[in-house]
DNA sequence: TTGATTTCCATGATTTCCCATGATATAACT
DNA sequence: AGTTATATCATGGGAAATCATGGAAATCAA
């Protein structure tokens, strides 16, 4: 399956509205089981990562395959119970447009504190979407940290 | 796997458009395992901001062996999820046209100097893309401090 | 009934696609 | 070897499609 790459910003208009990169358009298509030419694709969002200023978007076809290594986890076990209150309480399924974009929820915006922008940021299987100044923050510490 | 090797200059025309020297275009072919005649084979750039003054082409192929050492680690672990972001936030899917040319978004243009002329140069299991002028610069600096 | 949300339409900018051409090759044939 | 076919290469231009964004009308909810 292919992978969410690159950076990209976008403006929020006021009714919370936003394009999604129109590369990782496809690879949400190729990855929702129900999609095909002409409809639009559907994602799911997860919004409930503490010590996270940023939101996750997942292809249907990459959050379900989480969702089943979640399952297989020891029932019980502390790890399990934490990612799946994350990924089944925290997250929603959302529709783009006709257009390439998405609503973010004004809840959303506000725990993640984006206002007029937003830049996506391909992570593999998963993308995020941050307030661009956070994310040039949290790009710094990780490139102070690491090697 | 064969290796990308010498040195090539192109033209860049004004909208980003380029040719991939001939020779590296078999090498990601090669590479692509969705790639089979008639297709046009698929790459990857990086542009990382790392004082590098270059992009950087990998085929799928090799791409992929670093995507799955890092898709060995514990998902939403630091590690992984420091690892995930430098790979995959910079640097983007790209494939050839029917003419065997890639075009080069002016976004990553600007990052390294690219106007008018590209050079591309092997390095075994990828190539640079270089401003002309700027290699010939780093290549004098290389002579002057090695050996 | 007044905000808020959704649907539909509009538009300038960019990107992609399709075709064209001269330049090098590579192969083939006397 | 010299000449002629045949492919591939490097580059360009214009048409068509897609993208990013904004706003108006229609629908909903308290």
């Amino acid at each position: 399956m292919r992978r969410f790459r690159g950076e990209a910003e976008y403006k929020v208009d006021t009714k919370g509205r936003v394009s999604i990169p129109a590369a990782f358009r496809r690879i949400l298509e190729e990855g929702d089981p129900d999609w095909s030419s002409g409809l639009n694709p559907n994602l799911v969002i997860v919004y409930g990562r503490r010590n996270r200023k940023c939101l996750e978007g997942y292809s249907i076809g990459s959050i379900e395959i989480v969702d089943n290594l979640v399952s297989n986890l020891p029932r019980y076990s502390k790890e399990r119970e934490i990612l799946e209150r994350l990924l089944n309480s925290q997250s929603l399924y959302i529709q783009l447009d006709e257009n390439g974009r998405i609503i973010l929820p004004s809840k959303l915006r506000k725990l993640v504190d984006i206002q007029t922008k937003a830049i996506f940021v391909g992570m593999g299987e998963k993308f995020q979407i941050w307030n661009p100044d956070n994310y040039i923050s949290d790009m710094n510490l990780i490139e102070k940290k690491s090697f």
